[in-house]
DNA sequence: ACGCGGGTAGACAGATCGGTATACCTACCC
DNA sequence: GGGTAGGTATACCGATCTGTCTACCCGCGT
């Protein structure tokens, strides 16, 4: 059973890119096998032919929007002018991916809301990203000469999931666009 | 239908009580109507006389941990030194809230990914606390003498949620202390 | 010529879910 | 002493959910 996406069937391809939309928008529980097969024109024999249960298919979602969201935080620290334009650029980054890839918070978190058991998988992988950016802000700290990179990544980290959650669920537009300026404030300091 | 908690059967308060912590530790979905009924000792029918629907008892359950949030959060204001650790009070009643009423993030924000549909009452719940945080914390930094009290407020907002998500999600436990630190030092410069 | 991978079409099983119905009990108040 | 509020016990309904199964089709490589 690989989903790695590289090598999906076409099929396969939309069924997971139907299943990204609506389990995003509508949440995981309120989205069912039917729904995803008839909204992606495929039987649901294939589905399970392809991702071999309900379960494998919201890893495989979750791992695809990890993937492309990493991808734009890399792409807009590499544009970076320097160091210290590299820590705020995760913030850009940030603006452009609730902006084109939805804004209902983190898929990541949402996800663990529903799935509380200890033993599920996307606990993993939600700790796991978390993890990544938290060594992430610290590396492009200590790149930008800080004198506290650990502390301070944290405090970035409480900015960056703060951001997240007020832009939508606070309904505070202006919190991607604060987070960045403290961000700035914090580099400018250290 | 009322669901003040002042008037509550002696019933309904075991239901109450048995819901939220079932809905905040398993999540709302995983959880069913006979499991709470059994676990509180309680029928079915019971349930329905009382509160007439789940999602009623899910409003309930949301309302009441909101209001004991909301106390805890004036407790500490209210025990302050002075206006400026006023400001500061506020996370460490967040300290004692995770502690005290359970380690798994944001109920509102929680039952807010589970219950995605626009017109759920969840939504209307979770935009008015984190409205109602943001103006306390606006009045709060007025109160201190702030230069810029809304958009310090977006900040202090910004930690505050972060640091909810980071504690539990994040595995990341020194966020709360770490939101605190940077609450001082934001009123320290203002 | 043949097999096989990837599919469609659609029925079906087994379980669980929210919610309702019927019958009966008990304490308390007027 | 009768009505009412707050319960228990239990059966049940209809819908929905994940997952399985059989039968058939088509294109492609060997």
């Amino acid at each position: 059973m690989t989903t790695d996406t590289a090598v999906l069937t076409p099929a396969a391809r939309r069924i997971l890119a139907t299943a990204s939309e609506l389990f995003y928008h509508r949440g995981i529980g309120a989205v069912g096998v039917d729904l995803i097969a008839a909204e992606s024109g495929v039987t649901k024999k294939t589905i399970y032919d392809r991702f071999g249960s309900k379960e494998n298919l919201i890893v495989a979602y979750l791992r695809e929007r990890d993937t492309r969201w990493r991808a734009v935080v890399e792409r807009h620290v590499a544009a970076a002018g320097g160091p210290r334009e590299a820590v705020v650029a995760v913030f850009d980054a940030l603006e452009e991916w609730t902006r084109t890839a939805g804004e209902r918070g983190c898929a990541l978190i949402n996800a663990r809301a529903e799935l509380a058991t200890p033993e599920h998988p996307v606990r993993a992988l939600a700790a796991e990203e978390k993890q990544w950016l938290l060594a992430r802000f610290t590396a492009l700290l200590e790149a930008a000469g800080a004198a506290d990179p650990e502390g301070d990544a944290v405090e970035l980290l409480l900015l960056h999931e703060g951001a997240i959650v007020m832009h939508d669920v606070g309904e505070v537009p202006s919190a991607i666009t604060r987070a960045r300026e403290a961000a700035r404030r914090l580099i400018d300091r250290a």
